[in-house]
DNA sequence: CGACTTTGACCAGCGC
DNA sequence: GCGCTGGTCAAAGTCG
């Protein structure tokens, strides 16, 4: 895992002069099944984005947890032993498990949105707006922001590439993938700022629907082993 | 040989 | 209707 960044939360439709929505600290990750936890949305389509990203308190994720995108995976089949945890519903908050503790902070020099920011925003904004008028289209998306050298953040998932094309107001190209699970069909852009060639924006559309594979090579061992504790003991 | 990337072509939506 | 733009397709190429 490869990230760093500090990102910082605010909902599709909010507009520039209301602050960002400061992400919900999680405690630290004490239950395997916080690995499954889904962002609580307020609306099928609305979408999180993490908008400028502040250098004062950055969040490192942990090495030994691969599972970012697993944020927003469907639960994983309750047979596997491992129990369906969402998100927090009593205090409303989106469980980040894979984060450390780090308390988030909006950035005080804020710049203005770049071109590309503008037009991801736009984007959304439209796709939600349509998908308003016809509520059966609802895949949710979601906005990341990372401060990376590297276009593709390993999120424990595997995707194929399918296109790229160059955009309008960007001197780097946005590269389009799909999940290669066979029956997922998620979809990720990859695209990096011209304004600051460190950030690169992934955004995601659609719920896996199949575990991380990754965050699963890491579990089974534990699994296993928690399963072995609790079988029960024949007297 | 299978999985993946590259890249030009095609198509749909949108604004004028 | 036309042109622009973004998203997807699919054939060819690459890699392990």
């Amino acid at each position: 895992m490869n990230l760093r960044s500090s990102p910082l939360l605010f909902m599709e439709g909010q507009d520039q002069e209301t602050p960002p929505l400061p992400l919900p600290v999680p405690s630290p990750p004490t239950n395997p099944s916080f690995l499954f936890a889904q962002p609580h949305l307020p609306s099928p389509n609305s979408s999180l984005i993490f908008p400028n990203i502040s250098h004062s308190q950055p969040l490192v994720l942990q090495d030994n947890l691969h599972d970012l995108v697993g944020l927003f995976s469907a639960p994983p089949p309750t047979p596997s032993g491992i129990p369906n945890i969402a998100h927090d519903n009593t205090n409303d908050q989106i469980m980040m498990p894979s984060l450390e503790t780090a308390p988030l902070t909006i950035s005080d020099n804020a710049v203005a949105p770049s071109p590309e920011e503008v037009a991801i925003k736009d984007k959304i904004r439209r796709a939600a707006s349509s998908s308003s008028k016809n509520r059966k289209n609802t895949v949710p998306k979601v906005v990341f922001q990372t401060r990376s050298p590297d276009d593709i953040l390993d999120d424990g998932y595997r995707w194929r590439k399918y296109g790229q094309k160059s955009v309008k107001n960007s001197k780097y190209p946005r590269s389009y993938y799909r999940c290669s699970h066979h029956t997922c069909n998620v979809k990720k852009q990859v695209q990096r700022l011209s304004k600051d060639t460190s950030i690169v924006v992934t955004t995601y559309e659609g719920i896996h629907n199949h575990p991380c594979e990754k965050l699963m090579e890491t579990l089974s061992p534990l699994l296993e082993q928690i399963q072995f504790l609790t079988r029960p003991v024949l007297m």
